[in-house]
DNA sequence: TACGCGTGAAAGTAAGCACTTGCACTCAGT
DNA sequence: ACTGAGTGCAAGTGCTTACTTTCACGCGTA
């Protein structure tokens, strides 16, 4: 691995404890093994090796792995969730410092968004799939649904460090008891839902 | 109002948009409309100041609202996902920041995650009781569902700006979506969730 | 051998940072 | 009229920041 590819890691690195402000060229460059100089010499500035840096690091970004056409509700929102939530919990420390830079530097939290806007999506459509073939019952709306899955285990995965006395159960259990209170929300029956325990 | 407290709530506000770093004596000073010099004649150093705002701000917290003997489920849980909606969206870039710096700050974080905490508490408490005395059905937790409405609201607060194109719903339609959800993922029969609308 | 390329080391620059000092002013209480 | 508390203003201190400049070294290639 070279100079350039140890400096743009060690940047989402610093960058994820501290922010911009905080993620100084000296804290990356020694960070990274390298010199200061060369951090200069690759990249011009600061600025531009952290941008670099973001959309390396948003490229890294997976397939929520939901079907287009629902089969099995159950196994495939239990999938889909426990994934979304290991992907969340990898990045924790990235996008709560993403978030809080809000304010002060939008551009960069674009990052975080549009990962999350895509789960959002599709996981909107697939449900909206759900119900229009009669696999999920009851009067919900799909928007809000996909926001209230993807909300319950995003704030869960920000919470369980910030807050540990709040969060009994294990990640994996947590998941579980969501995804099993989320499927009775959409009417999906009792029978595969006990499957999913 | 003198001097004190401008700093105090010139501090708040600055620290809401940028951070302990971001938040320079000098801006603080001047979103105040004091000088400088002022600001460490009253509390003695940057640290000290942050830290008397943000216990501030803290104890401007309020009471969940929630009853000790849950009577009307679906009202109540209304009532209380409204204010507590509220409440978090007046502070959320208070929060949004507080929570960027809690790898390098987590005392600051300390504030948010308390008020956070005493509703977590509150809501858990009244779920389970809401259960005992067989106002709700089903199998499911009080704890993981305390969770997941919290969160759900909280999330909501948290993406509605950085990312508005997931939010197809006011925020008055959408608390209302999440409670009809929730209220069918906790077994709250029918007939009292359609008054909710 | 000679060359160019990437790197390290040391030093420096201009700006911004938290914080201090000293002096002058105002204004209420005596 | 005098005092003392609270404030503004100008200047300065010592540190850190992003970024630059200069020089020297090792290494593969022609």
């Amino acid at each position: 691995m070279d100079a350039r590819e140890h400096l743009l890691q060690a940047a989402i690195k610093v960058y994820s404890t501290s922010g911009v402000r905080g993620a100084t060229t000296k804290r990356i460059a020694q960070e990274a093994g390298v010199n200061e100089v060369t951090l200069f010499r690759h990249f011009g500035s600061k600025e531009a090796l952290l941008h670099d840096a973001l959309a390396l690091s948003a490229r890294a970004l997976f397939e929520s792995g939901l079907p287009a056409e629902p089969a099995d509700p159950a196994t495939e929102l239990l999938v889909f969730a426990r994934s979304h939530y290991n992907a969340l919990w990898e990045h924790r420390e990235l996008i709560r410092v993403a978030m809080g830079e809000f304010a002060d530097h939008p551009e960069s939290t674009h990052v975080a968004c549009e990962a999350s806007a895509r789960f959002d999506r599709e996981l909107k459509s697939y449900l909206a799939r759900l119900k229009t073939i009669g696999l999920a019952s009851g009067e919900w709306e799909p928007d809000a649904a996909a926001s209230m899955l993807l909300g319950t285990l995003f704030s869960d995965v920000m919470g369980r460090d910030c807050m540990p006395q709040c969060y009994a159960f294990s990640q994996d259990a947590a998941v579980g008891h969501y995804l099993s209170l989320f499927l009775r929300a959409i009417g999906v029956e009792a029978g595969v839902l006990r499957a999913v325990r």
